[in-house]
DNA sequence: TATTGTTATACTCTATAACTATA
DNA sequence: TATAGTTATAGAGTATAACAATA
């Protein structure tokens, strides 16, 4: 179609992540939090139990937010709160033998979900894809993306007029 | 770190994109929109000249929200809204001079704000994840991801219980 | 009747601040 | 003093519905 050079890969990213949130809705119907609240609940039945401080900062979602989706997972009986015995003011989430039921299924269905996500790659870009996506959060989770941009853009800021338009 | 085989893909992919909206949001102090401002900017000073609807479209975001979004950067200067000569309906975005000024400097600004999301890859992974992006991003915009993944629901439905639980 | 664009409204999501309890 | 978690509130972002103009 049209050339479009600058900002592609900002379109591209935002056309694939809604697309993949869309799809992945779409397949968790009726499981509290969406998308998420399959994250949270994989993340409690997979990995060592944590905080939910811990695991909002993984995820990347507000603590606060992390407690009302464990509050809706609670109620749906997939996860449960615990008391650490080392740190009485944390609570450990680990999910429920009928957390790990419904997750058993939610795998099924998020494993096509990402299929038609990546549908239109071939079997070897497709893994590359995931491979690169995973190099790049791990990356971007570890850097402060404010910071550096800002540096980026005092650098810009010496050579020229800001873009401050308004 | 631990391992985190389902929803990788999801994880990665919401990490990724939130890296990428901060660090540009970051760089677009005072862009009405903010990276949304720029991708609509970007569009209309380098694409043919289509209506409100049909950039809403391609960007993924409301025609309505476009409303919005153009008011402000018309307000600024950076954009205009034009009669299409075919059909009065229509306003055709056009960047005003100014904005393609302001743009010259937002494209140096949004390239050090993508490489530094990509900054973690070798250059030749950087091209192939670009590459794989974009190919991403056009297959998905051209399917409906619910449909799809509905499709993949009723599969698994009819062997076992549905992810139904509350 | 359908479509473009606008406006007003309502809704969802997220962040902020204040609070309790622990350390 | 600092941190984990909760709650209430406010804010941003988004979607819904109604409308006018045009096809």
């Amino acid at each position: 179609m049209t050339d479009r050079l600058a900002g592609e890969l900002g379109w591209g990213l935002a056309v694939v992540f809604r697309g993949y949130v869309k799809a992945a809705d779409a397949v968790t119907e009726g499981l509290p939090g969406g998308h998420r609240g399959y994250q949270v609940l994989s993340a409690a039945a997979r990995d060592e139990p944590g905080s939910q401080a811990a695991l909002a900062t993984r995820l990347g979602i507000d603590r606060t937010v992390m407690t009302y989706l464990l509050d809706d997972l609670v109620k749906a009986d997939l996860v449960e709160r615990r008391q650490d015995p080392c740190d009485r003011r944390t609570r450990l989430v680990v999910a429920t033998d009928h957390g790990r039921t419904v997750l058993d299924d939610l795998d099924k269905r998020f494993a096509r979900a990402e299929q038609h996500i990546l549908g239109g790659l071939s079997p070897e870009d497709q893994a590359a894809f995931r491979a690169l996506v995973t190099a790049l959060a791990t990356h971007v989770n570890s850097v402060d993306p404010v910071a550096t941009a800002c540096d980026a853009v005092e650098d810009i800021s010496t050579t020229g007029r800001g873009a401050q338009v308004v």
